[in-house]
This record gives C-alpha cells, structure tokens and sequence, in this order.
DNA sequence: AGCTTGATTGTTTAA
DNA sequence: TTAAACAATCAAGCT
C-alpha cells in the first residue's frame, strides 16, 4: 500500500482541495486493487448510511467504487442534544466509513488490514465531501482508531484537519474477526477500532466518572436510552465538565489503538451485515423461534411488570457495544461480545464499581417497582399512576385495569429505548483511552513488529480473546487521565503498564511484562507502544487556562502547526517522521510533546474579552455556570470546545509526513 | 437462566 | 390477502 498516496490528502490546514481524485471512485478503486487485500474489506466499516447528525444535510456522499448509494446525512448539529453522544459519535464514525467505502467500503478494511502503517490517518476530515479520501485514508492507514476519533471530530466541526497520521499508535486492537460467515476468508480477521474513541464512546473514561458521580436517577435507573439524537442533558454537560476537558487540566494518557478489520472479511457483500451473518449462521429453527403471539414457550409477561435490572457486565455491554460497531459495523455479535469482554476485564474496578453502582441502583428500583407492583396486582383494583412524573405510558396499550407504571419502576420501558449510551457524553472522547489488542493479527505487521508468538496457523485462526486494560484516573481537578493499555492475548504484555494506578485485572495479571519493556520491533503490541505524546490545549482566550492546560499523551510524530477552520492550532514541536510505507513507521514513533493551541479564530484574548466563552470561534460572552466558571457561553460550546481539543490532538497524531504551516 | 445487540424469520392479528 | 406487530433465534461472555 502506498501510503505517501494519502499524504497527498492533508495539507497542513486539513483543508482539501477538492481533488478528483478523492471523489473519483474509479480512482478509488484502482486504489484498492493494488490494495493487498483486494476483495476484501469492502464491507468492513461499512454503515448503511443513515444520516448522522454530525453531517451536514447538503453533504452527501457517493460511495466510491460501489456505490451508487447516496448517504444522506443530517445537518450537523452542535447541539448537545443531539450531536454529543456517544452513540451518535460511534454510528456517525460507522457512517463515514460506509460512506468511504460503502460498496467499496472495501478500501477502508483494506487499509486497515494491511494495517501495519501505524500512521494515523483521519478517514474524514473536513468537510464531509473531502472526507472522502481523508475516510479511505484514515482507514488505510489503518490506525483506524484515532482516524476515527479525528474523523468524527472533524466531521462535527467541520474542519478539516487534515490529517495524515504517521504516528504509529501505541497500542493496537487486533481484533480477528473469525468466523464471520461462510462467504469468509478463513484467514485471520482483523478488526481495527480505534481504542481512544473506544474508550470515549463507550465513556469508559469520562463516564465511568460521570457516572460515579451521577447518582441513579430514579426515572432512568439504567440511564434508560435514548435515541442517538437525543440531547446531550446538564447532568451530561456537567460531567463533561467534571470530565474535565475543558476547563480543568486534563491529562491524558493516550495509548492510540486500532482494531483492524480483516479485509478478507470483505468477501461476503456489505449487504451481510454482521447481524446477518450471525443470525444466518445462527438461524437454525426459525420455526421454533417465530410466532408472533409467541403461543408457545414463554409465559407472558406483564407489559406493567417491572423489569429486571440488567447486570453491570450488561450495562457495560449497551454502552460498549456501540462504539465497537461503529467501528466495526460487521463484526459480528460473537466478536464484539469478545471485546466487550476484554474490556470489562480490563476495566479498572472503579470503572465496574460504576455499572454496579447503576445496577445496584436500579436494583433497588426494580424492587421497590416490584413490590408496588405485586401490590398492585394482589389488590387487583385499578391503582392510580403513582405520579412521579407524568412519564409516558411505557409501552402498554394497558389493558383493562392497568395499574401504570410509575416511570420510576420500569427502567427500561422498551427493548428499543434500552440504556441511554448518550451518557458517555462527547467529553469522553476526549479523555478516553482504550487498547484493544486482538490476536491473530497474522497479516499484520505493525511497524515492522510480528504477532507475537505461537500463530499456529495463520490460516484458520482461532479467534482469540483480547484483552483491554482501560485505566481511568480522576484528577482532583475533575479532569480525568485515562490510560488504557491492552493486554491482548495472553503472550502480549499490557502496554503501558506503568501507567496503571489500579491493579491490573485477573486476566492482566497473567499477561506479560509492559509493552514499554518490549523492544520496539518486538512485537504487535510493542511495536504499537510508542512513548506519549503531549498535546497541551492552551485556550489563549482565558489567561486562567494557561495554568491548567489540557495534556494529551499519545504516540506519534509531527512536526506541524495545524490550524483548523474553527481555530484550532495544532504545534508539533518535532519534526514529523516521514510515512513509511507500511510498518516501518516504529521508528518514527520517538516521544514528543505537542502543544496543541486551541485558539478562536478571530483573536480574542483574554485581556480583551475576559468573560469571552473559551471556545474558538466563539466570542458570544460566557456565561455563568455551574458546570464551567464562566468559560463558555453554552453547553453547546463546552462540548465544541472539546472536539476541537480532540481534533487538535487527532491532527497532530496523523499530521506524520505531511507537513503543515 | 437471563442479559447485552440486531438481523432474520415465523406466527399472529388487524385491516 | 396483505401488512404490521410481535416473538424467537443465534452469536460470546458475564452475572
């Protein structure tokens, strides 16, 4: 793969010229057959295109090489409401490389499966139309992940900071992708999901602190869903801010991760959705199953029961779920439960405490609903609503006698309204860090670094279990320092182990040393654990932000100043590494500290607009608030602000050999 | 055993 | 007859 093709793609503003190019699926797709992976991937971060908030609606994509399909996508909306969840993040990523690849979606996996370019490379960056090649790109590039991050961020804001990442991420998700369906490769399948925006999707950071600190709500035991467009509530801002990335000093320890798809998953037609290929695989007796009325089998449950509070693992599962099919729309429920797993187990007891905090909060709901409920049903005389709030009906057409619901009893009123991911708000994403490391990485040849040991064989790998070490740290600030390290399969030892402040998870234990004690080339892992990279995100509007600037550590190379539209100036103090084709990118990856100023646009300091809200490009007054002192102006810049943090970042991970003014 | 997700499929019910 | 609604199934892993 030749990777200098991209650098192409980001000039140092993260500006693209429209190229033909990028649009041209023809182009595209002479791409990809020289791709190593020539059939393959077409599916891989495919998303059937809904529209995602993030976009704007004028901006459609075509789909490269495939495609005919047009991607309508919705207005980009900054509102809280609807553009910072989580959810909204993941299936927005899920988009853009559908959108990318779509048909040809193929491109992305492809990348991604050659994957061994450490290099960052933000799949969308700017303007949705330009994201077309900086979408392939990001995910050739493989590093998936924080080509995610930045593509979503970018995608939100809009800017196009463009983005070549040549930094090699520190830590990789190998997720193989086995048994994905008959149509399949029995190679190896990687899946390459970015680990930051993992941990910041699944709120692994951010929200496992949020959630301490947020207390069950009664109405919402099980921080009851919500669709991806619902809004981004105060308790969310508040916990954005608490989160810290804003107005807090915030350190991150950045361990850039990458599940990579296998493109020889790809074979099978984007139309096999992974759902499908596991129903398919799984589909044995429909017969048995369907029924409408369900005559057989179960009992009926009363729709005014209350139900039952999911388990902390479960609740887990809803918030992370999302964020590993958004990265990986085909990964099929077997895999995604297998990084689900890892994750858990590799989440720091404060973060579990914090799903069994919500359990057992819902747990205390449940009973009380329940007993109410018994009560109810024993007196069998219709039983007024108990207030509470005038929630809405749950499902119940309500039969004769109903006793409603309160809101209260019934957490999860229906299975489509299930956990409300959009608890992870956006801040997550800027503080959190996940290493997914899966196995069977056999194709893969991260900086140079081979799978570590026993590969039986490459062909039929067993799929293995990957392990992830999320490490969260609550700085007193309310700022949040996430460490993430994976300890991939047994043989890999977790990278950035030194980083951890907790005790490593049973399963962590067992694996090996630090992935900073491996020698670079040493392995997948080591290979993918360069030393840290600091950006510091310096409002230049506040004078009281100079004291406490937000850091991010990751890997990676620069050597630029990247300015996005909104104002964000990106620094790279060293120069960056030049891409190099493939895996040798290790080398490149020298610690470095980055500073990243995020600045408005239009000059406004500090001494100037004192009260100006922080964020760039905005000089509406700030506003007094509890969730920030008087930094922003709204809760809608709070969250801005923290994209363009994190785009900063993002720019300056993938800003490898592109050099930028 | 039940829960997580989601596509699929069969049954039931209503129009 | 058709469409819609509903329920069951399956995957891997956890409680």
């Amino acid at each position: 793969m030749d990777l200098n093709f991209y650098s192409d793609l980001t000039d140092g503003t993260g500006q693209h010229d429209a190229d033909p190019e990028f649009l041209d699926p023809h182009a595209f797709n002479g791409f990809d057959s020289d791709s190593k992976f020539p059939g393959g991937s077409e599916n891989y971060l495919s998303i059937p295109g809904s529209g995602h908030p993030f976009l704007s609606s004028s901006e459609t994509f075509h789909t490269p090489s495939l495609g005919d399909e047009e991607f309508e996508i919705p207005p980009i909306s900054l509102d809280p409401d609807s553009a910072l969840t989580v959810s909204d993040v993941v299936s927005h990523f899920g988009e853009l490389s559908d959108a990318g690849g779509s048909d040809g979606v193929v491109v992305p996996g492809n990348a991604v499966v050659e994957g061994d370019d450490p290099s960052f490379a933000a799949p969308y960056v700017g303007a949705p139309s330009q994201g077309l090649e900086h979408l392939t790109l990001g995910v050739m590039n493989q590093s998936g992940g924080s080509a995610l991050l930045g593509s979503s961020l970018g995608m939100d804001l809009g800017h196009p900071i463009g983005s070549q990442f040549s930094s090699s991420s520190p830590v990789t998700i190998d997720v193989p992708l086995g048994d994905m369906g008959q149509g399949l490769l029995g190679s190896n399948q990687l899946t390459t999901i970015d680990q930051s925006e993992l941990s910041a999707q699944l709120g692994l950071g951010l929200g496992g602190g949020n959630m301490l600190q947020r207390p069950q709500s009664p109405e919402n035991p099980l921080s009851a869903t919500a669709s991806p467009t619902s809004s981004l509530q105060d308790d969310d801002m508040d916990d954005f801010r608490r989160s810290v990335l804003v107005e807090s000093p915030v350190s991150l320890a950045v361990s850039p991760g990458v599940i990579s798809l296998d493109p020889s998953m790809s074979e099978s037609p984007i139309s096999a959705s992974t759902s499908s290929v596991s129903s398919a695989v799984g589909r044995k007796g429909a017969a048995a199953g369907g029924g409408g009325g369900g005559k057989k089998g179960r009992k009926k449950k009363d729709p005014n029961e209350p139900q039952k509070p999911v388990s902390a693992y479960a609740l887990f599962f809803r918030d992370t779920q999302a964020a590993i099919k958004g990265q990986n729309p085909n990964a099929t429920f077997g895999e995604v439960s297998k990084i689900v797993a890892s994750m858990w187990d590799s989440l720091g007891e404060e973060q579990k405490q914090v799903y069994k905090r919500k359990n057992e909060a819902a747990k205390k709901e449940y009973l009380k609903a329940l007993s109410e409920y018994r009560a109810n049903k024993n007196s069998q005389a219709p039983i007024e609503v108990m207030e509470t709030e005038p929630s809405p009906p749950p499902a119940a057409p309500a039969p004769p006698p109903v006793v409603t619901q309160a809101s209260t009893s019934n957490p999860r009123p229906s299975r489509s309204q299930h956990y409300n991911p959009e608890e992870n708000t956006i801040t997550n994403i800027c503080t959190s860090n996940i290493i997914l490391d899966l196995p069977h990485v056999t194709t893969r040849s991260r900086t140079g670094a081979k799978p570590p040991a026993p590969a039986p064989s490459p062909a039929p790998n067993p799929p293995t279990v990957t392990k992830i070490i999320i490490k969260q740290m609550l700085l007193p600030s309310g700022g949040m320092s996430i460490t993430s390290t994976t300890a991939s399969s047994p043989r890999q030892p977790p990278p950035l182990q030194q980083m951890q402040n907790t005790p490593p998870p049973p399963r962590l234990q067992q694996a090996p040393p630090p992935l900073q004690a491996k020698p670079r080339g040493g392995g997948a892992a080591a290979a993918t654990a360069p030393p840290p990279l600091q950006i510091k995100v310096v409002p230049s509007s506040r004078q009281q932000d100079s004291g406490t600037p937000i850091i991010v550590t990751a890997a990676g190379d620069a050597g630029n100043t990247l300015t996005s539209p909104s104002g964000v100036t990106v620094e790279v103090g060293q120069p960056d590494a030049v891409v190099m084709a493939g895996e040798e990118v290790a080398e490149a990856e020298e610690g470095m500290e980055v500073e990243v100023n995020v600045t408005p646009g239009p000059s406004v300091t500090a001494a100037q607009a004192p009260n100006i809200c922080v964020r760039a490009g905005c000089n509406k007054p700030a506003v007094e608030s509890e969730d920030w002192d008087k930094e922003y102006c709204s809760n809608e810049c709070v969250a801005t602000h923290c994209r363009d943090v994190f785009m900063a970042w993002c720019a300056i991970r993938g800003s490898n050999s592109t050099t930028v003014t």
